[in-house]
DNA sequence: GCCGTTTTCGGCCCGACTGTTTTCAGTCG
């Protein structure tokens, strides 16, 4: 049984549970807690590479103890430590902290006095009223307890960026129309544009910061009142989705925003990095002693601490403070750089629209060309293309005149199971560009789904690999596949991957962008529309690509015609038979 | 348990809100 990275974080994670409930040094829970973070983000596969010998790369927060217990748990899947701190106190136990309102105190007492181990053991406790005996429990907490464990049954869940943002914008609406209001502004992970967003985040700036949240929590569509205070507040929706807002005077905007949009791990490390310097960093500014010296724009914010601006999209603390501190932050790709989409379908497969109102589209976009990429004939579901159809097709495109943007001729051909393509390689030469990709057996082995994959990049006709890992957002799992190997072949065989930026894709994600940019391979970021209204998805393929750390260099579809022409021409013709 | 422009020891991000208290601990973001 190999032992994955997540496995291994998660091991840190209960570790630090377990610890922090046995009352245990909290910088030490805290170096656990970053460790399963940094290992649980890490693409290296750790348990590999201690299997193959290799010496591991220096990790932040990972110092001579972890880094043993690193090797111990790639070695043996088990961790002394955890076993014995499991012995002193029941596994279960650490369930219970997910329940909002018990931290480790909490659990600690509620273990120690009634002996509740388990999530229905603390169900019943909470039922039979026995929690609000305890000394530091009342009756609204045994009451928050009881309504929190049985709504777990109905699972809180991460919501799609697009999904959350339909909400946001209502509320940001609602705000701004209040009196006395200055800015309304989304943060938090929609501003730092992740594909889902666990909840809303608003900073609004204003003089009456409590006629503010008096209103935000008076909205329509709030079913509960979390919390209320003058300056902040938390809600959550009739939707589902938990909103949290906060107030500050307009001369602390650029501190608040910085601090509202995170990541949290971002501004950990942003703080740390003021306190070397003397300086504190909060929500309110930036101060050295009691004296403000900056905090009315983010600029000014990262400025005082000696940096330049860091995007929203790059605060993770994946290396961007070092980056900008080094001066070798990426330019960030942006939505005008974008010349053309090279994946869209047509009414001739399962579009909705025409060849010549998607032509209009893409010229009122200012795009220079727009590729055809309707499904081949595999996908029946979809009135795939067989030969036949796919030249009657072509002959429409070749007979489209819509001046401004040139019409690429494509596929988006099936992968099939054994990685040959759904069409005949002479089909595949009369075209510009063959996108090619798996829309079936998805629950093949790593092992086999790599190589099918493979053996499609192979192909010397083949452009692309679109939607790479098959991946549904909160639907479907990305198929199994060694991303390292693919994109090792794409680059080794001149070929491109897909960033698809349809919301519910988004795939190539984020992490797989970065690695794609290591290893040298161009990512298109493609819209897969399906009709004319489908072009806007682009800006989340465009968020994630800069989530991804990609610049304009890095994105084939920046190129111009010409240039576009020369990449994916040169290794078709330089390898076709 | 980690780490070094103040440090190999002594620090480690910071403030708001709730619920319980009667001045604050615990939790959360």
């Amino acid at each position: 049984m190999s032992v994955h990275n997540a496995d291994i974080s998660r091991i840190f994670e209960e570790i630090a549970d377990l610890l922090e409930i046995g009352d245990a040094n909290p910088f030490r829970v805290r170096a656990y807690r970053r460790a399963a973070r940094v290992i649980g983000e890490l693409q290296l596969d750790v348990a590999a590479a201690v299997h193959h010998g290799e010496t591991l790369p220096k990790l932040p927060g990972i110092g001579d103890d972890l880094s043993g217990k690193l090797h111990e748990i790639a070695r043996t899947g088990h961790c002394a430590l955890l076993d014995r701190l499991r012995k002193q106190a029941p596994a279960t136990i650490t369930d219970l902290l997910a329940i909002p309102g018990l931290g480790p105190r909490r659990v600690r007492t509620l273990y120690r006095e009634l002996d509740v181990q388990t999530m229905e053991q603390l169900h019943r406790a909470a039922r039979d009223g026995r929690i609000h005996t305890l000394h530091g429990f009342g009756e609204k907490t045994e009451l928050n307890v009881l309504r929190a464990v049985e709504s777990r049954l109905s699972k809180a869940h991460r919501c799609k960026l697009t999904v959350a943002a339909q909400y946001a914008k209502a509320y940001v609406e609602y705000l701004r129309s209040a009196p006395g209001i200055g800015r309304v502004v989304l943060a938090g992970s929609m501003r730092r544009m992740r594909d889902t967003v666990g909840d809303i985040d608003i900073l609004v700036t204003s003089e009456a910061s409590s006629d503010v949240t008096e209103r935000f929590v008076h909205y329509g569509e709030v079913r509960q009142v979390l919390s209320h205070g003058p300056t902040r507040a938390s809600v959550t929706l009739h939707c589902g989705l938990q909103v949290d807002l906060r107030v500050v005077r307009a001369e602390s905007y650029g501190a608040a925003l910085h601090y509202f949009t995170g990541s949290r791990a971002h501004n950990i490390a942003m703080r740390a990095l003021a306190q070397q310097q003397g300086l504190k960093l909060n929500e309110y500014g930036v101060f050295r002693n009691a004296r403000r010296v900056a905090g009315e724009t983010e600029e000014s914010v990262y400025a005082a601490v000696g940096l330049p601006f860091i995007p929203p999209e790059l605060r993770e603390d994946h290396g961007e403070i070092e980056a900008a501190r080094g001066g070798y932050l990426p330019q960030l790709v942006r939505i005008t750089d974008i010349k053309g989409d090279l994946h869209s379908h047509t009414r001739w497969s399962d579009g909705y629209d025409s060849v010549e109102a998607m032509a209009l589209a893409a010229k009122a976009r200012g795009y220079e060309y727009l590729a055809i990429t309707d499904h081949s004939r595999r996908l029946t579901a979809a009135h795939g293309l067989d030969p036949e159809r796919l030249r009657r097709q072509l002959d429409e495109i070749a007979r489209n005149t819509t001046p401004g943007i040139t019409l690429l001729k494509g596929i988006e051909v099936d992968i099939l199971e054994d990685g040959a393509l759904d069409l005949p390689d002479s089909v595949l030469q009369q075209l510009d560009i063959v996108i090619a990709a798996v829309h079936s057996r998805f629950n093949l082995s790593r092992a086999r789904q790599t190589e099918r994959i493979l053996r499609a990049l192979e192909h010397p006709l083949v452009t692309m690999l679109a939607h790479p890992t098959g991946r549904l957002i909160e639907s479907r799992e990305p198929y199994d596949v060694d991303m390292l190997q693919i994109l090792r072949k794409a680059s080794a065989r001149g070929r491109f991957l897909e960033l698809n930026a349809h919301p519910e894709r988004l795939d190539l994600s984020d992490t797989y962008c970065h690695m794609a940019k290591d290893e040298g391979v161009l990512v298109s970021v493609n819209s897969d529309a399906h009709g004319v209204s489908q072009f806007d998805n682009l800006q989340y393929g465009i968020g994630q690509a800069r989530r991804g750390w990609l610049a304009r260099k890095d994105v084939l579809n920046t190129r111009n015609c010409a240039q576009l022409r020369a990449l994916i021409g040169a290794p078709r013709r330089r390898t076709a038979p």
